[in-house]
RNA sequence: GCGGGUGUAGCUCAGUGGCUAGAGCAUCACGUUGCCAACGUGAAUGUCGAGGGUUCGAAUCCCUUCACCCGCUCCA
């Protein structure tokens, strides 16, 4: 299956189409057609009716520790300037970095380490990326850059100890991590990835806000007022699907990685004793909900995170991958990651910009000994009523990309079969495969053919199903190019008003999959379409 | 941000300095129709990605720019 044919049917079918097309394009911007916007609302309604409304609150789900509440939010975009500088997202996100000329690699300015060694009378400041390799990526490099063997070892003469490249001022003398030659790193450059926009009139740096970079924080800052106005105990689970923007460096691969785009997100607080049951109850439950919608078992992975890969604050941290067409074999693209985030957010929000280089997540400090970044001041902790303890929740984190799934919906969908034509000759035919609940269009209605009264009898039973479901109606053309057309729109049935209609008021029913047809009364259309899709 | 490639009709693409820019598919109309991309006739559709330059003449050559693809880089 080759990419280039999912993006050129969702462009001439109406799933997606460049975001201001007709003036070039805007990278990392995307709009969703006609098809395209009913696919991603069922993907989000059915995350939602899942996850939120449907949600059964009095019972103890498969594999969940106990019974738990669920609720709803929907946060604004724009939050207050302080809420990034606690999150970590205001530092974290205005990286600098620097690259290299000789090897075009750019690195992260404050993830260069290096240290000054002297040979042949020479002395260089050579570097590594930090980790626990780097001594020896430092001395393979200082030995290839002054031609010495590995018996010479000797020769170098280290001065220091290990520093990072951000107490350098001067990188003339300093070696690249992968160059060969001095003063081929350029100067550190400032990377925005949150789009800053102003609030009031006036453009000025303390009207300077930022557009969000993830929707989590909304719910962070808001957890008291939902615990206090919905009289819920712990453990309670807040959901919103909202917009985010993230201003990436390359936006790629279709609507993959994308400067605006939707999150589905769920942070949900429990007590810290139970929080590793409740980060395996939704890793796991999050992965069922994709294979319930239809993303086979092999396209779709668990990767948990290894331990130099969580943050310091994260017990577990598990992403759920999809095996995209545009990626290489064996490789896999996040739709979901599942973290265990303990209290690090809520503490943020208490405390201030916390530390994640600390062992004990310490708050961090300037060089006057001041928070750097002043939290709240408010008590985000929960007293349970029952036991009187006091404590602050722990956090896990199911944070899903609204069009990552949408995508991943679309590619899983794609198929190309063999059906034979009308002189049972076999022709390819292109059909999307989407689960009937995230369908953009449930049913088709038709006349066999444009005479004898058929087109009235199809019309009104497309009036009628329209009350309930997106169904659409096509009298034009031969009947088999019109199942063709649905087939490519992914619609999984089509029903058709013949003949025999018009004698004892029954239609057939095709199946998008099988193509298997059967026949059933006009009146049965509603129940058997809603039965069929699962509503 | 760097290197390579691409950009022509809704889609897939042909057209390498010369007449009014083409094909297949798709779309629409009329006729025909009797269950899986049928057929006939006809129609509509392009600032050749955008801007500038060279030339008597540019889709074609040059410059700039935008977008997409591949490889680096990045990816809370």
């Amino acid at each position: 299956m080759n990419m280039d044919s999912i993006v050129s049917l969702c462009k001439r079918r109406g799933f997606l189409f460049q975001s201001s097309e007709i003036y070039g394009g805007l990278q990392g911007f995307w709009d969703y057609g006609p098809l395209g916007v009913e696919l991603k609302r069922n993907v989000k309604e059915a995350w939602w009716s899942d996850m939120v409304n449907g949600h059964d609150d009095m019972n103890t789900l498969s594999g969940a520790p106990s019974p738990y509440a669920m609720e709803g939010l929907d946060c604004t975009i724009i939050m207050h300037p302080q809420v990034w500088k606690c999150s970590g997202h205001y530092d974290l996100f205005h990286d600098h970095m620097v690259d290299c000329r000789e090897t075009k690699k750019r690195y992260r300015y404050d993830q260069i380490n290096g240290r000054w060694v002297e040979a042949k009378g020479r002395k260089i400041f050579v570097t590594a990326p930090a980790g626990d390799e780097e001594q020896a990526h430092l001395t393979k490099q200082a030995l290839k850059f002054f031609n010495l063997r590995n018996k010479h070892i000797d020769d170098l003469k280290w001065e220091g100890s290990v520093v990072c490249l951000t107490d350098l001022e001067n990188f003339d003398e300093v070696l690249g991590p992968d160059a060969k030659s001095l003063g081929s790193l350029t100067e550190p450059r400032e990377f925005n990835l949150m789009f800053k926009t102003f609030v009031g009139a006036l453009s000025g740096e303390e009207g300077t806000a930022f557009l969000r970079p993830e929707t989590a924080q909304g719910i962070f800052v808001n957890f008291k007022n939902v615990l206090d106005s919905t009289r819920h105990r712990l453990p309670l689970g807040i959901a919103q699907v909202g917009k985010s923007f993230r201003n990436e460096i390359t936006p790629r691969n279709f609507t993959f990685r994308s400067r605006e785009f939707e999150q589905m997100e769920i942070e949900f607080f429990c007590h810290p004793d139970q929080s590793q049951d409740w980060y395996r109850y939704w890793r796991d439950r999050r992965l069922n909900w994709y294979h319930k919608l239809g993303i086979s078992g092999d396209n779709l992975i668990m990767r948990e995170h290894h331990q130099g890969e969580l943050a310091h604050y994260s017990i577990g941290t598990a992403d759920i991958e999809y095996a995209f067409p545009f990626m290489s074999e064996g490789e896999y693209g996040e739709l979901e990651g599942v973290s265990h985030r303990g209290d690090f957010d809520l503490r943020s929000h208490m405390e201030g910009k916390l530390d994640e280089k600390s062992a004990d997540l310490a708050l961090q400090l300037d060089a006057d000994g001041n928070p750097k970044w002043k939290g709240s001041g408010k008590d985000l902790s929960y007293r349970d009523d029952l036991t009187n303890e006091k404590y602050i929740p722990h956090v896990i984190e199911p944070s899903a990309g609204a069009d990552r799934a949408t995508l991943a919906f679309i590619c899983e969908a794609y198929t190309e079969d063999e059906q034979p034509d009308e002189k049972g000759k076999m022709k390819t035919r292109t059909v999307m495969k989407f689960h009937p609940r995230l369908a953009p269009i449930k049913a088709a209605i038709f006349p066999l053919v444009k005479k004898d009264g058929m087109p009235e009898v199809a019309k009104e039973v497309y009036l009628d199903l329209k009350k309930h479901f997106k169904v659409f109606y096509d009298e034009k053309g031969a009947v088999g190019r019109r199942y063709r057309r649905q087939d490519e729109a992914g619609t999984p049935y089509c029903i058709t008003v013949d003949g025999q209609t018009l004698e004892d008021q029954t239609v057939t029913i095709r199946d998008r999959d099988s193509l298997d047809q059967t026949r059933i009364k006009i009146d049965e259309c509603e129940s058997v379409i809603r039965d069929r899709i699962g509503q």
